[in-house]
DNA sequence: AATCACCTCAACCGCGGATGA
DNA sequence: GTCATCCGCGGTTGAGGTGAT
């Protein structure tokens, strides 16, 4: 399951690594250690960059790596930490000895994020998000039938967010709700620069703004679903609920 | 047995941050 | 302050594997 193996217009190899070529690594690492990446491969003798080079080290030959599937353990840590900082690959690695976050990052797409799809793309509505509540009314405006918008003045003045945004006005984002209150969105529908809140005392966590960036992706869905629920929470804690 | 569709995962690509000249 | 280079990260690709028909 490799790519075959060919030469770039520059002469390096990309593609599969043979044998010969990791055992060079290795053989080099071991004596000099990685120095210099784009070195590396001209004083080891392999013809490839240097990008290669690190690639091969850190997700299959630098020492201790584990072999075999993730174990349980392993598995219920990744969903945890997940779930905490998101696609935080190298850092959810970090917490799991001898896995590469390329490792992790394969198996969360091949295997659990079908899970976290089916938990979170269609799950219920807390009841105390329920539209038919009547506090809730006054922050989900524009309430048209089965369709929510949820918005948020801004405090006036704009600011930039980290990836370069200019927030001046809204967050909004709209929801399908179902007849049994479990709701959907349409990450067509979204207009979000960062969601800063009206008088209150923290705006949402702009890494969460920053995923609306996604389009048509599940992981953008349920970004999405972690920033209705973060946003809750803020109006829970303004008490506007 | 042959074909097809879907899955897996090693490897690639592009981007952004850090650093140094 | 600007530019070049390196490094690391996250998203994507595609060849081979596998199961269904």
């Amino acid at each position: 399951m490799t790519r075959t193996p060919y030469f770039d217009k520059n002469g390096k190899k990309k593609g599969a690594w043979s044998k010969e070529e990791d055992n060079k690594l290795i053989a080099y690492i071991e004596r000099y250690g990685h120095w210099n990446w784009s070195e590396i491969p001209k004083f080891a003798g392999i013809s490839r960059c240097g990008k290669s080079c690190r690639l091969r080290w850190v997700n299959y030959l630098r020492p201790n790596m584990k072999r075999g599937n993730i174990t349980k353990e392993e598995e219920d840590l990744i969903v945890k930490l997940h779930g905490e900082i998101g696609n935080k690959w190298s850092a959810i690695a970090a917490k799991l000895p001898g896995r590469s976050d390329n490792e992790i990052k394969n198996y969360w797409n091949t295997n659990l994020r079908k899970l976290a799809k089916q938990d979170q793309l269609h799950h219920t509505m807390p009841e105390s998000c329920n539209p038919a509540r009547t506090k809730q009314n006054l922050i989900l405006e524009n309430a048209v039938k089965d369709e929510i918008v949820l918005t948020s003045s801004s405090t006036g003045s704009s600011s930039e967010n980290s990836l370069g945004h200019t927030s001046s006005s809204s967050f909004m984002q709209t929801f399908d709700i179902d007849k049994d209150g479990s709701f959907w969105t349409d990450p067509f529908l979204v207009e979000i620069d960062s969601p800063p809140m009206n008088g209150c005392s923290s705006s949402l966590d702009l890494a969460q703004a920053s995923s609306c960036d996604m389009l048509m992706d599940d992981e953008f869905v349920w970004s999405t679903m972690n920033l209705y629920d973060g946003y809750h929470k803020q109006l829970q804690k303004c008490d506007m609920l």
